[in-house]
DNA sequence: CAGTATCCGATGCGATACTG
DNA sequence: CAGTATCGCATCGGATACTG
């Protein structure tokens, strides 16, 4: 861990970049921003670091006062909290973001997809809804991902929503067939799911009564509402 | 230059920390951000970096479609400037920086504060006026720092503001006594000038009608006016 | 669950020297 | 002024295996 001053230069910008400018550094804090709090919750938000790696950028993050490292109620439950100015490096993280999802081409991001990561994803702004049964389960089938990874499900209960990719021989109320590059799209904000849904390439099996209120339940990402500039304008 | 994607995930932020999270590249995009242009400039407000690395940097940011490298009247004359994406990244740049000078301790950054980097910090920002004569030299006593660097020269002149390190036998209308660490820190906002002035660890030499106008003219940091938490909050 | 230790290859980047 | 070419070290970080 490298604390020592790359740039040699007393402006914020600078100082900021130190670390915020460390590989994998923004992703970690985006995770601890949506709520995450636990290392392998963490871990999950960013599968291609390695956990070595994750773990010493933890350790940054505690000594630089921007994380605090709590073990609640002994029995080893680490829980890692963003103090306030933590906290307030959230709209550095929005920014970055919305910059990216008005002006980058998509192009580029779709081509290889982690399944993974993008049904954690879903997981994590899923919206439980009363209108739902106690539990609701829902499997996503993502019919061009090789066989072992193409089934998932989300399980909705007690108002908490989680993420299995082993069969338990579950009570599924609604299927999700689609291919992983339109759910992502439709999920990002990147295609209308209106349109997906009536031209069929996602389809909703189950009963109307769920399947109707798919697009609330199935929710989207938090920068799904930021129009993307035109085609012509990305880069 | 390395194009491909890192962290293989759709996540606009992630997209984004592909090339805003390089070495440099923040400070880069700042210093055409402030209105620099030309190789010579940019590498003046990173003076750390090496002009080689600089270079490809420029080129990766041209790649992306962040700037264009532009040959004005032909000879050789260089113009970088920013893209319509490009500006788009000001509030990037801008919230963390603001973040920044909110949070930072700012002991270990005063550590070592470039002389080159300062002045031509300070150039960037001092405002002509009109009350002042055509041109108006400042002369800056750095009465910390070895006597090569000690001295530098600001000559406003036709609303141009230019900045030397060679005593040019000038005649200079005000001279700013004070040491390097004072002077970043009133000049960074971080403490009041005023106060310095008073108790002279500030001094400016000339006529009172030049002097009295010095906190004008001397102008502030882009990130001054940001209000600094209160010294036990920071990290 | 929440990590740590070690190994080792890739590459990032600074230094230096050179060009039109 | 505006770069490019080359060299070589340092460190970053992925892979793997292990721990309480």
């Amino acid at each position: 861990m490298n604390l020592k001053s790359q740039y040699g230069q007393y402006c914020p910008l600078a100082m900021s970049s130190e670390f915020l400018g460390n590989r994998w550094t923004m992703l970690i804090l985006r995770e601890l921003l949506f709520g995450s709090t636990g290392f392998n919750d963490i871990s999950r938000g960013v599968p291609r670091m390695s956990r070595s790696l994750l773990s010493n950028r933890l350790k940054e993050l505690v000594k630089r006062g921007i994380i605090l490292r709590q073990n609640k109620q002994g029995r080893g439950q680490i829980h890692y909290q963003l103090t306030e100015a933590g906290l307030a490096l959230g709209p550095v993280v929005f920014s970055m973001a919305q910059w990216g999802q008005e002006w980058l081409d998509i192009e580029p991001s779709i081509e290889s997809v982690d399944v993974g990561f993008l049904m954690w994803d879903i997981r994590r702004n899923a919206v439980p809804m009363k209108e739902l049964p106690n539990p609701f389960i829902v499997e996503f089938f993502l019919n061009d991902v090789e066989k072992n990874k193409s089934s998932h499900w989300l399980v909705f209960e007690d108002d908490k929503v989680d993420l299995c990719h082993i069969n338990h021989d579950f009570d599924v109320d609604v299927i999700v067939d689609v291919s992983i590059k339109k759910l992502t799209k439709v999920w990002m904000g990147w295609e209308d799911i209106e349109q997906a849904i009536m031209d069929e390439s996602i389809q909703f099996k189950g009963l109307e009564k769920y399947t109707k209120l798919a697009v609330t339940w199935l929710g989207h990402s938090s920068v799904a509402q930021i129009k993307k500039r035109p085609k012509s304008q990305r880069i």
